[in-house]
DNA sequence: GCATACTCAGAGAGCGCTCTCACAAGTGGC
DNA sequence: GCCACTTGTGAGAGCGCTCTCTGAGTATGC
C-alpha cells in the first residue's frame, strides 16, 4: 500500500504498442508535431486517452534540457512579503502566465546567507529553466548567483545595481510619488512630509526622488523615516508632528506605513483629511480598503507586474520562434502580435492614483 | 549567448575520471552511501568540488521515480489566501521543513474547474512525491483527484469528509472558540454574540460549534455570519447591533472579520472595549496589532501548523527507516526520536488566547 | 518507365543517473 | 595453503523519453 506504483503509469511505448506504432510515431503525436498521417494521429490519441498516459517529465527532461519550471526566489528579510498580500498578489499573476505556458513554479524562500548557497546549487543544477528573484536589497548577491549559474533572470523590482542585461519588472515609483504629492498640493495643503521606506530599497528611494521632484525645497524635518511596518509609520508620523505640528499633508511610501500614521493621527486627536491629508503608496486592498478613513493612495497594479514578470522570463528563455505550438485560442495572440516584437527590456508599470476619503 | 549550456554541466562520468574511478563509485560517495574507502571517497569529493558537479535531477528522478519535490495546492477561491497573510506564513513553514529535506516545493494555484483537470494531470503525471491541499470548502474534489492519482496527501484544515486515510493538519478550532467565549464571558459579559464564517468550511462551523458548547442557549439573533472579509465583519457586526443593541460582547471567527467589526463599532460611536468587548481568531499579527484598539484574539501557530504539514507528509512518503542518512547535527535527531514513533495521525494543534485591549 | 524528390514511419542511440551483479582483493579458520 | 567469507570496486543494464537518420512508400519530371 506504500508502494505508490501499484498501478505502474503507462509509458510511451505502452501507448505505441496499443497504437500499433513506432514510440517515436507515438511521441511525435504526443508532441503535436507534423508529419502524422491522421488515421495513425488518431490512435495514438485514443490510446493516450484510454491509458489515461501522461508523459514522465523526468525523462523528459533528460533528454530536452528543458524543464518547464522556474523558480520563484524571495528573500527572506522582505519583511514586506510576509506581512501583506503584496508577494500573493505577485505570486498570482505568475502563476497565471506561467500555467497558461505550462510551466511549473518552484517556491524559493531563502533565510540567511546559508540559504543563498543552497539557491546557488539549485540554480546550478539546473532543475529549473529560469528564475524570478525577489530581492529589493542593495547588498543583495541572488541576481548575481543566478547569473553565474547561468540561468535567465528577471527581477522584481528595480535592482540597485544593474547592468544592460539585466531585466525586471518594476512600477513607475517617481511617477507615481509625484502623483500623489501633486494631489495633496491640488488640495490645498502646503506643508506636505514624507514618510520614507528603507532607503536600501530602491522603490523607498525612487519614491522619495519624486516627492523631492516635485517638492525641492521641502524642510528636511518634513521627511522621516519609516520601515514598512504599521509602527514604523506611527512613529514617524509621531517625529513628523513633532518637529512640525503644523504639517497638513503627508504623504507615506506604502498603504503600511501610511495605515500607522493613520492610527497615530486618530490618537493625537487630528481628523484625516480635515486636519492632515494622507496619501499611500500601493493600494493594497486589504488595507488601503479597511483603513478609517479608507486611504487615498498610489496604485500598482502588482498582479499584472508579476504576468509580466513571467512573459519576460519566458521570452528571455526561449525566443520569439515559439507561438507557433500554442493553439490560438490561449493568449497565444497577444503573446504573438505584442510580445515577440517588443525588445527584451526592462519593464516600467504606469501607477494610478486612487482617491478615496484620506486625502 | 542565448545558449545556457555555455560552460557545459560536468557529469557524473567527468567526476569518476577524474577522480579515477567508475561512475558507480562516484555515485556512492555522492549519495553518502557506506563502503567506500577514505581514500578513494575524498578524491571523489575533491573532484566533486573542483567542477562544480551537481547533480542532474531528472537523470536521478528517472531512475529513482522519487522527485524529491512535492506540490502545494491551493484553491484560488480561497479568498484567505490572497487577503492576508495566512497563506504566506504557512507557506514559510512549509517551506522550512521542506528546505531542510531537501525537497523543493512546487506551487499550484488554481482558479475554477478546468484547472482542476490540470492539477488532476500533473498530480499523475509523478512529478511530485506528495501534496499538501488547501481547500477549504465542503465540495472541493482535489483531495479525491489527488487520491485518484496516487500521490500521498495531507490537507491544510480538517476536511468535511475524511475516512481513516485521510491525513490533515488543523487547529484546536472548537477549543479555542470555547477560550474566546469564556474570556468574555469573564470579563463579564452576558450578551455575548458570534459573527460565524462561512459554514461551508469546517473552520467556521468548529468555532461556532465552541461558541455554542459555552452558550448552549444563546439567542440565535446573536449569531450572525461573515465571509471573512473586513466588509463582511462590518455587516454583520451591523445586523448584530441592529438586532440585539444591547450586546456588549462579541467573538467574530476571524481578526479580519474583527476588523471590519471594530470599525463599525467606532462608527456608532461605541467604544471598545467598553461599551462592546472583541476577541478575535487567527492572531494575524498584521491585522490583530495594527486594529484600533488592539485585537484580542485567539492565536494559532500558522507557521507551525505548516511545518506540520510538510513533516507528516514526508513521513507518510516514506516511513520511519529514514534518519540514517542525515547528519545527527540537524533535525534529524528530533524526527529520531520524536517522528518516527507517533503513528500518522491527522493532528490538530492548540490554540491560545492572546488578550490585547479589545476584550 | 525510370530517376528524382518528397513524405511519413521506424530503428536506435543516448540524455545522466542508480543499482544489481560479478569480480578482485583482503581475512580468517582449519 | 585451500576454502569459505567479507569488503570494496567496476561493468553494464535500463529508467522513459526525444531526435536523428535511414528506409519504405508514393508522387513528380522528363
Amino acid at each position: 500500500m506504500s508502494d505508490p506504483s501499484f498501478a505502474p503509469r503507462p509509458t510511451l511505448e505502452d501507448i505505441a504498442a496499443r497504437a500499433g506504432v513506432s514510440r517515436a510515431t507515438a511521441s511525435r503525436v504526443v508532441n503535436g508535431s507534423e508529419g502524422v498521417r491522421a488515421p495513425l494521429a488518431e490512435r495514438v490519441r485514443q490510446a493516450v486517452d484510454e491509458l489515461g498516459y501522461v508523459p514522465n517529465q523526468a525523462a523528459r527532461a533528460l533528454v530536452t534540457r528543458r524543464n518547464d519550471a522556474i523558480a520563484v526566489v524571495v528573500a527572506e528579510p522582505e519583511t514586506r512579503f510576509f506581512a501583506d498580500p503584496f508577494f500573493a498578489q505577485q505570486v498570482r499573476g505568475i502563476s497565471r502566465e506561467l500555467t497558461a505556458h505550462d510551466n511549473q513554479l518552484v517556491l524559493l524562500l531563502t533565510e540567511g546567507a546559508a540559504d543563498y548557497q543552497r539557491v546557488g546549487r539549485y540554480l546550478a543544477g539546473g532543475h529549473v529553466d529560469g528564475a524570478l528573484i525577489f530581492s529589493l536589497h542593495d547588498d543583495d548577491t541572488l541576481p548575481a548567483l543566478a547569473r553565474r549559474a547561468g540561468v535567465p533572470t528577471v527581477i522584481g523590482g528595480r535592482p540597485a545595481w544593474s547592468d544592460s542585461e539585466t531585466l525586471y519588472v518594476d512600477c513607475d515609483n517617481r511617477g507615481g510619488a509625484r502623483d500623489a504629492v501633486h494631489h495633496l498640493l491640488g488640495l490645498g495643503r502646503r506643508r506636505i512630509g514624507h514618510i520614507a521606506g528603507p532607503l536600501d530599497q530602491t522603490a523607498s528611494v525612487d519614491r522619495l526622488d519624486g516627492f523631492r521632484d516635485v517638492l525641492p525645497d521641502a524642510d528636511p524635518e518634513l521627511i522621516v523615516m519609516g520601515d514598512f511596518t504599521p509602527d514604523g509609520g506611527a512613529r514617524a508620523m509621531a517625529q513628523l508632528l513633532d518637529h512640525c505640528p503644523d504639517v497638513d499633508g503627508v504623504f507615506a511610501a506604502s498603504d503600511v506605513m501610511a495605515s500607522g500614521a493613520l492610527r497615530l493621527l486618530r490618537q493625537r486627536g487630528l481628523r484625516v483629511p480635515e486636519d492632515v491629508a494622507v496619501v499611500g503608496f500601493d493600494d493594497i486592498v486589504s488595507v488601503a480598503e479597511w483603513t478609517d478613513p479608507p486611504l487615498t493612495t498610489i496604485r500598482q497594479d502588482i498582479e499584472e507586474m508579476g504576468r509580466m514578470m513571467a512573459r519576460l522570463l519566458l521570452r528571455r528563455i526561449d525566443p520569439p520562434e515559439a507561438g507557433a505550438a500554442l493553439a490560438p485560442s490561449t493568449g497565444a495572440v497577444l503573446a504573438g502580435s505584442e510580445d515577440a516584437s517588443v525588445p527584451l527590456s526592462p519593464i516600467v508599470t504606469r501607477t494610478k492614483l486612487v482617491v478615496r476619503a484620506s486625502a
